[in-house]
Formats: C-alpha cells, sequence, structure tokens
DNA sequence: GTCTATACACCGATAGAC
DNA sequence: GTCTATCGGTGTATAGAC
C-alpha cells in the first residue's frame, strides 16, 4: 500500500468517525502512521486530499451496488435493496461520509464539485434502476426518473443525519417510507383501467 | 438589544452563511462588534452558544409557521405549504444552519441533543398538520404520522444540502417529490372502494 | 459586564537535509 | 519520497484591570 493509499483511506476513516471538524493535516497522517508533511506532497491541499478520498470511496460504494440494482425488477425490490443498502452503509460509514462531505462542501467550492460528482455518481445508477423498474407501468410517464432519483440520494443523506442525533426517529421515518414505498409498489402494479383514472385525475389536479 | 442577543443573532449568521467551518469565537464576535471574550462570560464554552442559537432560530420559524400549518386541509395544500416554506427558508437559511448544525452534532453530544431537540419541534408541529389533514382518509390508518413528519424533515434536510452543490439536481429532485406528492393526494381522496381494495393490497403486501 | 492581554495548543503549509 | 524543523496564523479559554 502506497502513503498516498494509506492517506486517502485515514481520510476517509477519519470523515466516517470524527466527520469534518477535528479533520487536518495532523491527525490524518497520524491515522495513516505517515508524516504530516506528505500530506501537502501528494495532495497540495487538504481540500484536494479531501476531494480524492471522496471520489476513491462513492466510486467504491456505487460499483459495490452495481449488480445488487441490475436485479431488481420491482419497486418493492428496489425498496428492499435500499433498506439493505441502508443498513450496510451504515456500517460502513460512507453514507455519513457522504454527509460531512456535503455539509463542508456548501462553502467550499472545490468540495462542491467533489459532492456534487458523488451525488451524480449514485443518483444515475438509481436512476436507471427506476427506469428499467417502472417502464411500462403506470407511474413511467407520471415521473421524472431522474429527479425522482436524486430525491432519494438526498433523502438518504437527511435520514443519515437525523439517524446520527436521533436513532430512534431516523428508524421510525424509514419505516414511514418504506410504507409509502409500498403504497408505490401498489399504485405501479394497478390495472389499465385504474391506472388510466389515475393519470386523469393526476393531470386534473395540475401536473 | 443586550450583548448576549447579538452573540446569539451573529452566530445563527455565520452558520446560515459560512457553516460549521469557519465558525469560531472571533469570527462572530467581530460580526456581533462585541469583545470576543465575552463569549466566554455569556456562554461558557462554543457549543453551549451553538446550541442557544440554534433553539432561538428553530423555535422562531417554527412558530411562524404555525398559522400556516393550521390552515392546511389536505395533503396538496400541505405540500403548497411545504414548498414556499422551502423558497422562504432558502433565502432565510433557516434549513441551511439546521443541516449545518445536524452535521456538525454528528460528532458532539451537546449539539446533538440541540439538534434532536430542534428536528422534533419541527416534525411535531408537521405531524400535527399531517395527522389531521389524514383522519378520515384512506391512508389515515396506513401510515404512521410521527413517522412520516420525521421523514419530510430529514429529507428537508438532505435536499437543502443537495441544492448547496447543485441547484438544478436539488429543483429536479423536489419537482419529483411534489409530483409524488400528488399521486399520494389523489390516493388520498380515492373513494371507499378504492381505499378497501388498496388497504387490501397492502396488506396482502407484507405491512 | 466589558475590556486588554495573554497562555497554550493546534492549524496549514513550506524549506531544506537526506 | 520522506524526514525534521519551523513560520505565521488562528483556535479556545482565562486572568485581572476597570
Amino acid at each position: 500500500m502506497t502513503t498516498r493509499d494509506k492517506l486517502l483511506s485515514a481520510t476517509a476513516d477519519a470523515l466516517r468517525c470524527d466527520g469534518f471538524g477535528g479533520l487536518s493535516a495532523r491527525t490524518i497522517a497520524a491515522r495513516a502512521n505517515v508524516n504530516q508533511a506528505l500530506v501537502f506532497y501528494h495532495f497540495g491541499t487538504m481540500s484536494e486530499m479531501v476531494q480524492a478520498a471522496t471520489r476513491k470511496s462513492v466510486d467504491e460504494s456505487v460499483a459495490y451496488y452495481r449488480d445488487r440494482f441490475a436485479e431488481v425488477q420491482s419497486l418493492s425490490e428496489l425498496l428492499a435493496v435500499g433498506r439493505g443498502l441502508h443498513d450496510r452503509e451504515r456500517g460502513t460509514g460512507n453514507v455519513a461520509l457522504m454527509a460531512q462531505v456535503m455539509a463542508g462542501a456548501q462553502q467550499d467550492l472545490a468540495l462542491a464539485t467533489a459532492a456534487a460528482d458523488a451525488m451524480k455518481a449514485w443518483s444515475e445508477e438509481i436512476e436507471r434502476t427506476v427506469a428499467r423498474v417502472l417502464a411500462g407501468t403506470a407511474m413511467a410517464d407520471l415521473i421524472d426518473t431522474a429527479g425522482f432519483a436524486q430525491a432519494i440520494c438526498a433523502a438518504f443523506i437527511g435520514l443519515e443525519l437525523f439517524e446520527g442525533v436521533d436513532p430512534a426517529g431516523g428508524a421510525a421515518a424509514l419505516d414511514a417510507l418504506e410504507t409509502l414505498g409500498s403504497l408505490l409498489g401498489i399504485v405501479e402494479g394497478l390495472g389499465p383501467v385504474a391506472s388510466r383514472t389515475l393519470r386523469a385525475k393526476l393531470q386534473r389536479s395540475g401536473r
């Protein structure tokens, strides 16, 4: 393992465990058992190191889920994968990392592009799945799949932060979303007559 | 305006504009045109000052919306209020403040209780509205209103962060959620026959 | 309550030997 | 590439005069 890689994974670990506060070249170098000056030799600035670490972490976890998403055949299956993903990522801390980077990115232009790229990577993967699953159902032409996928990603980030300060509340919120998802799954499975009625009502209501 | 109040609103402003990074007793005192040492005289620690500022800011903005929520009579009206709230709070920066505090709270126990309280204040207000609006509809006994309200709050936080790094994406996500909300609004307005069918399907699907 | 002054730790970043 | 040493700046927090 090269020094560069040691620094990258130490950065990711630090973000997962200690968040953005307390993140410094010194603490990361210590975590990686590496000299502090090497941070700047390899990455130039702290911000660029965090950027690189985020990219790496996101690419890896998106790739991990690509196959799982590919097997999903319905909205309820997607929901189940989402729940599994959430449980797993709580352990790995990847969502927590994303949340920290997004929060830090609000004031840091370089980080903002990294955060936007990360969200794009996740949401494109989810959009592919959503579009495939909804193809031919009543919801296909009612919903903007890209926006829907982005909303799912954003909600995950928010849920992760919420769970961090109120675990019970976070769990309740997730359960409620799951029920809501099941509801949509039923709409998705409605027959042609019912879905025509639904579409008519939706258009009448203004969208 | 007392020194204490000047410090509180300067803290809130700093969180809204510059986020958690760059937050310090010095910068806040400068913003409030107050001596730096007074931060510690009035609040003891930085963390406690941030806590107090968060409480104040949240209490004020929840109170501001209480009347609006009280007038809501349907899910689609709630959705409209939510959209208006979102647009307004983007300007005031209150949601951004919440997001920053939640991110910082992941590693700070004192801040975590403040963040949890803030979320509670918002979600209880929303829950009251949701419960009232859904009373007597098909969805009333299908959904846990408390969890639903918490999910809405969490999603708002996530959307705010997302919008900060990708404004177009954030807008698309919000639009998609609005469409989804309209869909639910229609489910809400289904006749007794259709809703009985829905309930049966939902129970069969495992919830 | 408010001020100055200051202690002490840590920060990002760089220079220069090896 | 890696190390030591260090610069200048900023952080929280406190002591003590007014």
